[in-house]
DNA sequence: AGGCGTATGCTCGCATACGAGTAATCGTGT
DNA sequence: ACACGATTACTCGTATGCGAGCATACGCCT
């Protein structure tokens, strides 16, 4: 699984879904991903979006279904998708939803650094953290409130997924924060001695070797 | 904040990370992040750490410290961090823990644009997310708690991290389904009529826009 | 009727990212 | 004592990714 895709670009799917609506030139492409909120859903770049759009079409995926001009001046040209697209979006889809990412989180990465920050700073970091998380918590949940009114369900999981772990990640950090304020975080002492004298206290050099495991 | 970092590839922040204790040469810098689990925690693309340490090297963030030859035969550099090194680190494990993610995960550009496969088959996907992450969640608990053993908590705390968020996913995941599956979600039927005639119900068509909420 | 802000629509160049390939050395079984 | 598989160590080319910039046109105010 986890096929390479010719097109790799999460707004490859973007465009895509779009387009396997009905056909669109490029720019119309862009003005409905956004009405959709699909680019909330994904971190898209514009300036990603032609070089996009040109590979699709360079890999069969969607083609030229001729080109118009309005008013506005440049001939624009109008893409269908193709079958090959159409399967190619299907897939993606299959994928995205029956594989769970191996893809770890940023955070992830900072919490495998931390150790060389003096824990008292990195209590602060995660207070810090741990407000922005309550903020947006609230924003969200608010916002998927006001949309519930208006949109199917089907519409509102992306929100409501996104809400759930945006939770159980709040939750998780006021746990270690606990640990962390209240002092009962195990090896805070040498932790701070390691910042205190810069070097780590014997027993714990050369523990942070990991052995291979089932990999 | 988020600011934008002169080398941007999480491995420059593992490489960082190693040569802060003590100078060494590329490859022993992959063997260590290697050691250190590192590389579970940030998917690393070995192919990018030649590029990434040359890159570090040419924004001043590491320096050759000169070099070495064993009895392996080419001669290698020898790296050792700088004081803008340092502060780069610093600054960026400080960003990775006070800042949660702008970074959506690809699962939620999968909730979005699920609506393009049919409900039963979607349920069926999501049933074999939830046995993957199940299995995924048994393996990590039993590899956490061996590890529990040997190694001090503090790098412990991706994996207990890690961990904690399959399982919030997990817990999402098996209720959506028990929606889907048990037929109480709502819409079910304008979806699963949309796949048998091709078409949206005239109600939900355009209804999917979004408003532009606190953008 | 002219000025200006904003939306539209697109181009370009540079910097990466990283897969795949290569070549030497080491370890170990026979 | 040598073959061969694994490990060490690195190079290169290609495909993107994407920020920044640019040009036109439209709506609206004055």
């Amino acid at each position: 699984m986890a096929r390479r895709r010719r097109v790799g670009n999460l707004l490859a799917l973007a465009v895509l879904s779009v387009v396997a609506e009905r056909p669109m030139h490029a720019y119309e492409m862009a003005s409905v991903i956004r009405a959709r909120g699909k680019d909330r859903d994904m971190a898209v770049k514009w300036g990603s979006l032609y070089t996009v759009v040109h590979n699709l079409d360079r890999h069969g995926l969607i083609e030229a279904a001729g080109s118009a001009r309005e008013g506005g001046r440049p001939e624009r040209t109008v893409y269908r998708i193709t079958g090959a697209g159409r399967a190619e979006l299907d897939d993606w889809t299959r994928e995205l939803l029956s594989e769970p990412e191996e893809e770890r989180p940023r955070f992830e990465a900072g919490l495998s650094v931390m150790g060389g920050l003096p824990p008292d700073e990195v209590t602060d970091l995660l207070r810090r953290r741990l407000d922005v998380l309550r903020r947006e918590i609230a924003a969200r949940r608010a916002e998927l409130e006001r949309d519930r009114a208006g949109l199917p369900r089907l519409f509102l999981l992306e929100s409501e997924y996104g809400l759930a772990m945006r939770e159980a990640e709040a939750e998780w950090t006021r746990s270690l924060l606990g640990e962390l304020a209240g002092g009962s975080f195990p090896g805070l002492d040498q932790w701070r001695e390691f910042h205190r004298t810069g070097r780590l206290p014997p027993d714990v050099a050369g523990l942070a070797e990991r052995r291979s495991v089932t990999d």
